[in-house]
DNA sequence: CATGAATGAGCATTCATTCAT
DNA sequence: AATGAATGAATGCTCATTCAT
């Protein structure tokens, strides 16, 4: 398996720094290799194309998000501070990699449609276990019982993204973190019963 | 002014059908000149260059947002319903021009960031516009008068994306303006006081 | 009408030098440009991909060769001179340009199949004109009546190649024309009644 | 002797499979050495590059040709039945080894200058053979004693290397022995005295 | 002997922009 | 003002060959 080889992460990780830093089409395949420390060839021994590398990137990486999330619906907390814990994990990640955090925020979303759709497709599986605190929440009566679920994640979602955008648009000038509280509780009171 | 000559407004109409028709990438220069009837040359007597066309492009269209919204502030209405028939504006504005919905929310990401930097700068004026709305709603009571008004405005903006862009990846399969009420009613419950 | 522009034929003989001075695969597009005196880009306003190159190069050429037969066949001169007028002809062509010889006989063939099977078609036109001399022979009684004309074509167009092809891989040493009527006594000897 | 292991044997004939299936330039050494069953770096113990792989091809295949012709050489017939039996022979090898005709007559041929001098050198014993029929031709007063026996001997293997050629490239849709006969008499036609 | 992972040079083609007419 | 022919920089990917194991 290709994937659990270490030029394989090795070159992942390239690809976030070349990505970040240079922008997603001024990353060239070269570059990438470049910081992985292998030959342009190498590439291709291990991805079918560029294309190839982007959606593993956000593969790989998804895979942090998703785990987190796993791990807090494991917990026996209720909804909401399910809620305000995957809040706060999905910003602590990106607060803690400004380079993973331009990649998924500002160069990925670069690509062509076809791109798009597969990761798309990636972010799938946390979307899902977003969809399950939020009817769990909505069973045990925590959540508006009535609410549309596919709306309201679309709220979650829509809304960490968007501030989470504005963030590295701005440089990381401010700590992500700190704005978890306030968008727990407006986020929280839009869902609540 | 050149803005006003009608050879400028035939390139911007031309460029949002070949992007929205061909794509970002493949909406090449001559692409948008053949659509517009003009040679590739005279696209270069009214824009700077490729960039500009497509700034322009945001720059036009957001007019009819940003005066539906200016509109709507005049009214006399309470700030919910203002706030309601923003989002109503808005979802019908792209729900009549698939071509445009296309554009902005996603060919136009493709972007460089230079360009979404002033992209951003344009679509500043609506969003001020939205917080006018959200802070006379809290002056007035009828939102919490404790929310901060930029992650407010943020979860406002990016549900709205968020709704706007799924509904275009999802190929306007199904009818945007019946999700207004299912939007507005969580937003509104998230910003009330 | 492109290939009746300057730029057009410039191209097409700058190809042949190139070809013939580099070999088929080290004739680089950027070489044939150079050699033409233009961009590398200007190929592509008259050529559709650098496969089509060769196929218009030799197509070009071979009107050379199909105008000197329709000449032979109109002349009122027997089957047998008509027969040893095109062997002098083809030679005499080949004798006068060592480019276009070397070209049409050795780097043309390092093509695909597929680029081959477009020669043979734009050479079936010659083949063809040659069958015509050979049936008006069968008919006058000169040549043989019985014989297959499609082999006897073969065999004609099959010594000429060769004995041309051995002349340009020894280098052009010896006079290619002076082989004419050796070759001509043993091919009308062959066909002959 | 390398060419006496069962490897170097099973890399050759894994060429020729390679080649015909393939095409020449899409007959990558690691299809190859796949096809033969051995890892790509074993070619290299065997062959000293890839030019010497297809040298050797034609080297190996040529054996065949060369030692039926041997075997006719030494029989009591006369010049002209040798010659019909060298034809037969010629044919009736590539007859019955498509992928060894396809070989030969296209794909080696796409091959660069380089080596097709050096594939020229190995044909050159099978046309020494051949000029030797001629020659006893010749002295026995079968064929004319005038003619220029290079000549000749381009006009014979030209016509069986133009029809085999044809025969090939119409996908073996008829049957090349077949054609023998109206071969053999024109030939001898030509060259008889 | 045999392997196969790693190498890195090499090239056709696109397209935003210019400028002579 | 308008044209459109000409430009030329820029890049993902292949594959023959090597060499550590």
């Amino acid at each position: 398996m290709k994937r659990n080889k270490p030029k394989y992460k090795q070159i992942i990780d390239a690809a976030v720094i070349a990505i970040a830093e240079n922008g997603y089409h001024q990353a060239q395949v070269s570059k990438i290799a470049k910081q992985a420390g292998v030959a342009d060839g190498t590439i291709y021994l291990y991805f079918k194309n560029k294309e190839d590398i982007l959606i593993s990137v956000f593969q790989e990486k998804m895979v942090v998000f998703v785990e987190n999330l796993q791990e807090i619906l494991k917990s026996g907390e209720t909804s909401s501070e399910k809620l305000c814990r995957m809040i706060e994990g999905h910003f602590s990640v990106l607060a803690d990699d400004h380079h993973l955090a331009t990649v998924t925020q500002l160069e990925l979303r670069q690509s062509n449609k076809e791109i798009r759709l597969k990761i798309n497709a990636i972010l799938k599986e946390y979307l899902k276990l977003l969809d399950e605190i939020l009817i769990e929440g909505m069973v045990s009566g925590e959540f508006n019982s009535a609410m549309d679920v596919r709306v309201a994640r679309q709220m979650v979602f829509g809304t960490i993204d968007e501030i989470t955008t504005t963030w590295v648009m701005n440089d990381y000038r401010y700590n992500l973190l700190e704005q978890a509280p306030k968008v727990q509780q407006l986020l929280l009171n839009g869902l609540k019963a």
